[in-house]
DNA sequence: ATGGTTGGACGCCAA
């Protein structure tokens, strides 16, 4: 049995839920999660969703800043989690447990801070923040729960590798690349025993993005992107994935989002 | 080396 998980960070769900509706009708994943909706629970533009067929949803909103929801045309299970990382009331994960090919599997939604643009947290809190998200992560095991599998998903606002970036050696002192985020993430999959599957079907000698800036003249021509966005699982799920899905020309869609959607395909 | 753009809420912060 095919499943599918995307996940998009979409900078603010009301502004673009017309390319929400886009994507689900080219590529009907059985799952989003979205990031950076922006958007409190009250406002979110369930209807058209729901008219698709993505009756199950998922939010965890705030006014005007962050939000993550996870909408499936699966049933989702009660087992509905929230979790308030860093106890700063930040609405920034959101995970849910569905029945698939006699798995169960737990989907978290993440969107981890961005951390400003100062990459040293004797000077600016906001990178602090993130290397204290990560901390937290790290607590988070791809095997916590027996008999549930995992899937990870999410706008991580890190790009580990070398070829996560446009250039590494130019971006070792940018936020999103230094090494102490780049070794936090990395102890997040180990420690979690976590698989990197977008790096399972695409080899990390690749360039490889998810996002692209809106301040580029001309963002396809320089090229200069980050792999931000990340599709991880536990390792039973590994050997399932048969397809892995970074759709770049959404970049190039009308009012487009920063960062474009990714999917992973299982054959369970 | 610098500045470039976007969104939300309301002059400016976050990304």
């Amino acid at each position: 049995m095919p499943l599918s998980i995307a996940t998009w960070n979409i900078n603010s769900v009301r502004l673009r839920i017309g390319l929400v509706e886009q994507f689900l009708k080219l590529h009907s994943p059985d799952i989003l999660c979205l990031q950076e909706t922006k958007c409190p629970n009250d406002q979110f533009p369930s209807k058209p969703l729901k008219a698709l067929g993505y009756e199950y949803i998922v939010m965890h909103g705030q006014k005007g800043y962050h939000g993550v929801a996870t909408i499936s045309r699966l049933p989702l299970t009660e087992l509905v989690e929230r979790r308030d990382y860093c106890g700063v009331g930040d609405a920034r994960h959101v995970s849910v447990v569905f029945r698939h090919g006699g798995k169960s599997i737990r989907l978290h939604n993440f969107y981890v801070p961005a951390g400003g643009d100062e990459p040293d947290r004797t000077i600016n809190p906001k990178f602090g923040h993130k290397l204290d998200f990560i901390e937290e992560m790290k607590l988070l095991h791809a095997d916590a729960e027996a008999g549930i599998s995992s899937i990870l998903v999410g706008d991580l606002n890190i790009a580990p590798l070398e070829h996560d970036v446009w250039s590494h050696k130019q971006l070792l002192k940018i936020v999103s690349h230094t090494p102490v985020e780049v070794d936090g993430l990395m102890e997040v999959m180990t420690r979690g025993a976590w698989v990197d599957l977008m790096r399972r079907k695409i080899p990390a000698d690749q360039k490889l993005y998810t996002w692209w800036s809106y301040r580029a003249q001309d963002w396809a021509k320089a090229d200069r992107g980050r792999r931000l966005d990340h599709i991880w699982s536990s390792a039973d799920l590994d050997p399932h994935l048969s397809e892995i899905t970074v759709l770049r020309e959404a970049r190039g869609w009308e009012r487009p989002s920063d960062h474009v959607p990714v999917m992973a395909t299982f054959d369970l």
